[in-house]
DNA sequence: GTTGTAATTGATAATCATTTTCAAATATTT
DNA sequence: AAATATTTGAAAATGATTATCAATTACAAC
């Protein structure tokens, strides 16, 4: 899987005329070894733990081309972050995000996504992407 | 309905002892008087064409009354603008976002939010808010 | 109505995340 | 190794939002 991913990545590069780098290698296999959902400030700041030569743009620029490439996908719960998470082919989920401790947690629903289809459908539209998001306390934070 | 309104917001400013003024009468009146969706520096650029002294922080701050007393709620389309929109009461609605254009069409759908409830049950989560946005384009773009 | 007090206003500055700029460094092609 | 185009890192620019503060205004008490 993060084979697969590293090789999307580096056919992207490839195809686009750009350069394999140091900088872009270092990122891409710190970004596979997260969880899910990292801000690029907590990306930026845990990557520099190990690699205080990287520079904060850097990091913001390769996280754009991750997006672009298609292995990772950019998020806003909201408050102001933009968050990475990573994209599985053929796989799509939403979140449930707890506005207390910030836990997110991920689900699917074909039956919800059907239901998405049929009403686009009624309005003529048509859907390049979806974000569902159901905002609240999770299990923990319920005491 | 946009007496209601007014009622809601005049009874939310006394009853945090804050203060009726010539500058939220007219915002109010102005925001109860356009279309969903408006961003604040569209709210604020109509409002200045008809009343050149009033400030951008006052805008700023009366929308953030509006939206703390219950008639109007923030969103947010992922264009990086923070939009108002009109709430009512027992009301609520999702999006379909042309990111063609960007005409905005509302639905609702209770067998989705029963869904919802049902997800959010089964992981013990305590749902407050949800958003649920397709993105797309809309009939008129697809051409 | 006048006064006292606290909230509000408008202009401006501060903040914060994101994005751009640019000279120096690096990767790839020849 | 040289030529060329891309990339990097630091710093500056941007854009939206939020805070600051002196002057103004609303309102309750007199």
């Amino acid at each position: 899987m993060k084979r697969a991913k590293k090789k999307t990545f580096s056919d992207f590069i490839a195809q686009k005329g750009l350069k394999s780098t140091r900088q872009r290698d270092i990122i891409l296999d710190f970004f596979l070894s997260t969880s899910e959902h990292m801000s690029l400030e907590e990306l930026y700041l845990k990557l520099r733990a190990k690699h205080p030569a990287i520079g904060y743009a850097t990091v913001y620029r390769t996280l754009k081309l991750f997006a672009e490439s298609g292995i990772a996908r950019e998020i806003q719960f909201g408050d102001g972050q933009t968050r990475y998470e990573h994209v599985t082919e053929g796989e799509h989920h939403d979140h449930l995000v707890c506005t207390r401790c910030g836990a997110i947690a991920e689900f699917e629903n074909a039956t919800i996504e059907k239901l998405q289809d049929e009403i686009a459908d009624s309005y003529g539209f048509l859907i390049k992407t979806h974000k569902l998001e159901l905002y609240g306390l999770c299990a923990k934070c319920r005491k």
